[in-house]
DNA sequence: ACCCAGGCGGGCG
DNA sequence: CGCCCGCATGGG
């Protein structure tokens, strides 16, 4: 068990991160409930006031299982320090105090990366579903439960197959990205790159642009200074900080990196991202 | 029926 | 560089 402070599960885990697409959440009686697997084993979580605890098997130990709460939930980020570094602004206020203790989380990047490559011209809850069909067909059973759907595996399928989760025109993408971080890519390298070259190496994969780019290195390896712009960022931003009035991509960037702290642009983002989502404005 | 969704690659000027 | 287009699928 431990205590938890300025947090929120059900809005980290409904704002369209990768854990809204592979993990199961519910709310009884006032005690939030979270269950999802890794390749580690699963970890369910219980959350009742600031008392988060937690149950695991597999390979994890009490200390392995506390250090992936932590860090798959975002608990080891300042966030009353990043509030008062983002908030900059009524509309970000109204961000704050609407889903306060919303948390960035930290996610493998092979599984941020196929979420993101899924989102492309798509809906959260379509993502959730084709995300889930992949689980199921793909995923390695570990009797009863599925583990996410490895790279190797969707590597190996043949497109039709892919398809036939729902995937639409985005199966090449898929093959290719799979393909990619099966046998040639290596994931580990972007941790100990800057956010540019990351960035960079990431893109040259096919399938991969500027927006997933950034959320996979945003939700993926835990560079809070990515900051994606997908259609409503982008219309939220132009309507709060540009009169209404289109704006490029590249301008965006430009004036977000202005505004906040490098390092906590990821969760500038996010936050203007789920209120806009949510509140539907734009 | 129509419109849109956590975009990307390709082609054009 | 900016702009435009087609791309599958399902829900509002």
């Amino acid at each position: 068990m431990l205590h938890v402070s300025d947090f929120s599960l059900r809005h980290t885990i409904e704002s369209g991160q990768p854990l809204t697409f592979y993990s199961r959440y519910s709310n009884h009686a006032g005690t939030e409930h979270l269950a999802y697997v890794t390749s580690e084993g699963e970890i369910n979580l219980s959350l009742k006031g600031d008392r988060l605890s937690y149950r695991f098997n597999g390979n994890y130990t009490q200390k392995t299982a506390k250090n992936e709460v932590i860090s798959r939930l975002g608990l080891d980020d300042n966030l009353p320090d990043i509030y008062r570094q983002i908030n900059t602004d009524i509309f970000m206020a109204g961000a704050i105090k609407g889903f306060y203790g919303m948390r960035i989380t930290k996610n493998d990047p092979w599984e941020a990366s196929l979420c993101f490559v899924i989102s492309q011209f798509n809906n959260l809850k379509r993502i959730r579903g084709i995300i889930g069909n992949m689980v199921s067909e793909f995923g390695e059973d570990l009797g009863g439960t599925k583990l996410f759907p490895s790279a190797q595996a969707l590597a190996s399928a043949d497109l039709s197959s892919i398809r036939a989760c729902g995937t639409g025109f985005r199966d090449k993408y898929v093959k290719s990205v799979a393909e990619q971080f099966a046998f040639s890519f290596d994931k580990r390298k972007p941790y100990k790159m800057g956010y540019e070259d990351a960035k960079e190496k990431l893109m040259e994969l096919d399938g991969i642009g500027d927006k997933v780019a950034d959320c996979i290195l945003l939700f993926g390896y835990n560079k809070l200074d990515a900051f994606p712009i997908d259609t409503w960022v982008k219309r939220v931003m132009e309507r709060v900080y540009f009169n209404g009035r289109k704006r490029t991509i590249k301008r965006l960037h430009k004036f977000a990196l202005d505004r906040w702290p490098k390092s906590y642009l990821g969760y500038a983002q996010q936050y203007i991202f789920w209120r806009g989502r949510e509140n539907n404005i734009g």
